[in-house]
DNA sequence: GCCCGGCGTGAGGAATGCGTGAGGATCGGC
DNA sequence: GCCGATCCTCACGCATTCCTCACGCCGGGC
C-alpha cells in the first residue's frame, strides 16, 4: 500500500513519512503542487495526503488536475478551518478533508478508511498461487486447469484459516495465532487441527501437496504463506 | 438518492431533514440503534448519517450490524470530539466522522463526497442461465423449452432473493446478507427460511434442481449463485 | 544405524447442516 | 366471508463438515 504525502513544510513531511511508514505503508513525498501531479501519475500511489496551501499550484489545482485521469482517493490535510475551504475541496474531488493540528491516531483511521472504501474500485485484492488465484472479497478461489477455471470449494474452516494466511503474507504465522484465529484462543495447544487442515488446503491449493510451495511449514512455530510476487 | 438520518435527538434530526430534503435527497428517519439498523436493511438508502450517541444501541453496534451485510457509506456525526472515538468508529466501518457542531454545507459537500465515491454500483441488466434468462429492471424471468418461451411467475420473496443472488453474481452470498435483505435483520439466524426459498427457486431455475448448477450451496457459509458467464 | 519428536495424511464416526414434502396459518381480492 | 396464493412450521432422510485416531515419514542427536 503506497501513499504520496505532498505537502510543503519539511517538517510535517518528514513526521507524517515516519509515522505513515512504521505503520507500513510506502511512502512517496512531494514538496509542491507540479511534484505532486507528477509523483501521482509516475509513482501509482494508492492514496494522496495532500496540503493544500503549497506553492507552485493551489491544492484545488492539484485535486482538478488528479481528477482529470485518475479516481485514486485524496485526503486533504490543511490548516484552513473554514467551511467553504472544506467545500471547495471535497467538491473538487477530494475524499476527506482535514484540519491541522490534527491527531495522528485519527489521520490514520481516515486513510485506512479511504483505502478500504476505494480497494473494489480499482481491483478486487486478489493473491495469485502459480494457477490458482484467490478472491477474499468474494469468498472466490479460481484454479486454471489447461484451458478451464474451475472454483476450489473451501469449507468454513479452511476459509477463515486460508484469511489468517492470506492477511499475513511473507510472514511467520504462529500456531498460536491460527488457533486462536480459526478455534478460539481455549484451543492454543491443539496444534493436531492445525496439521489436518494445512493439510487440506494444500491439497486445494498447491501444484503439488507434497512439496508446498506457498504454505510453508516453519517446524516448531507455524507456518509462512508466501504468494507469487 | 436517499439518506437514512439515525438522530435522538428530534431538533436535528428535523433540521437535518429539511435540510437535506432541500437538497433533493429522500430523506428517512430513525431515532434509536434498532431502528437505524432496521430502516438500513428495508428502506435501502443510498447513504447513512448516523448520531453516535443514541438510546438502545450503541453507535459502534449499529455500524457493525449494517457492515455485516451491507458497504454502503456511513457518515457519523457525533458530539464527542475524542481522537478515540473517531478512530473506534472508522475502524468499525465508518466512511466519515463530523463533531459536533458543523457547518451544514461541510456537511452536505462530505455527503456527495461520499456518495460519489462509491456511485459505481452499476448492476447487470441481465443473466443467463441456460434456458433462463432474468431480467431484473423488467421484473421478468423466462424459460426456453423447446420452441416456446414462457414466464417464469416468481413470489414476491422469492424474487427477492433472486435480486440478491442477481446483484452478487459468483461471489459468496453470505446467510447473513440474504436473511437481512429478505426478512429483515431480525432474522439473521433463521436459516431454515433459506433452504426452504433457495429449494424452490431451484425448481423454478434450475435444469435438474437436485443437482443444481447455478445456485450452488456453501455449507455452513450461504450460497453462490453463478450465471452462464 | 537407532531413537524420538514434530509433521503429513488417510479413514471413519459424530455432529452439524441441507433439501424437500406436507399441511396449517396468514393475507389480500372480490 | 370465501378462496387462492403465499408464507411459515414441522419432520425426516441425506450430505457435508468436523474431529478422533492411527500410522508412516523425515531429520536431528547420539
Amino acid at each position: 500500500m503506497r501513499i504520496l504525502i505532498a505537502d510543503d513544510d519539511p517538517q510535517i513531511l518528514r513526521a507524517l513519512s515516519i509515522t505513515l511508514g512504521a505503520h507500513g505503508y510506502d511512502v512517496v513525498t512531494a514538496r509542491d503542487g507540479r511534484e505532486a501531479i507528477g509523483a501521482a501519475a509516475s509513482e501509482h500511489p494508492d492514496l494522496i495526503v495532500l496540503d493544500l496551501g503549497m506553492p507552485e499550484l493551489t491544492g484545488i489545482e492539484v485535486i482538478e488536475a488528479v481528477r482529470g485521469w485518475s479516481t485514486l482517493p485524496i485526503l486533504v490535510v490543511s490548516g484552513r478551518h473554514d467551511s467553504g475551504d472544506k467545500v471547495d475541496a471535497l467538491d473538487a474531488g477530494a475524499d476527506d478533508y482535514v484540519t491541522k493540528p490534527f491527531a495522528v491516531d485519527e489521520l490514520l483511521a481516515r486513510v485506512r478508511a479511504l483505502t478500504r472504501r476505494a480497494a473494489p474500485t480499482l481491483d478486487s485484492p486478489t493473491a495469485r498461487l502459480g494457477a490458482v488465484t484467490i478472491d477474499l472479497a468474494a469468498h472466490l478461489v479460481l484454479r486454471r486447469t489447461s484451458d478451464t477455471e474451475e472454483v476450489v470449494r473451501l469449507t468454513p474452516t479452511e476459509w477463515r484459516m486460508l484469511e489468517v494466511f492470506a492477511k499475513n503474507p511473507n510472514r511467520l504465522v504462529t500456531r498460536e495465532l491460527l488457533l486462536t484465529e480459526v478455534w478460539g484462543p481455549q484451543y492454543t495447544t491443539d496444534t493436531g487441527y492445525l496439521r489436518l487442515y494445512v493439510s487440506q488446503l494444500r491439497k486445494k491449493l498447491e501444484p503439488d501437496a507434497a512439496r508446498p510451495r506457498y504454505l510453508l511449514t516453519e517446524a516448531g512455530m507455524g507456518y509462512r504463506f508466501s504468494p507469487d510476487e
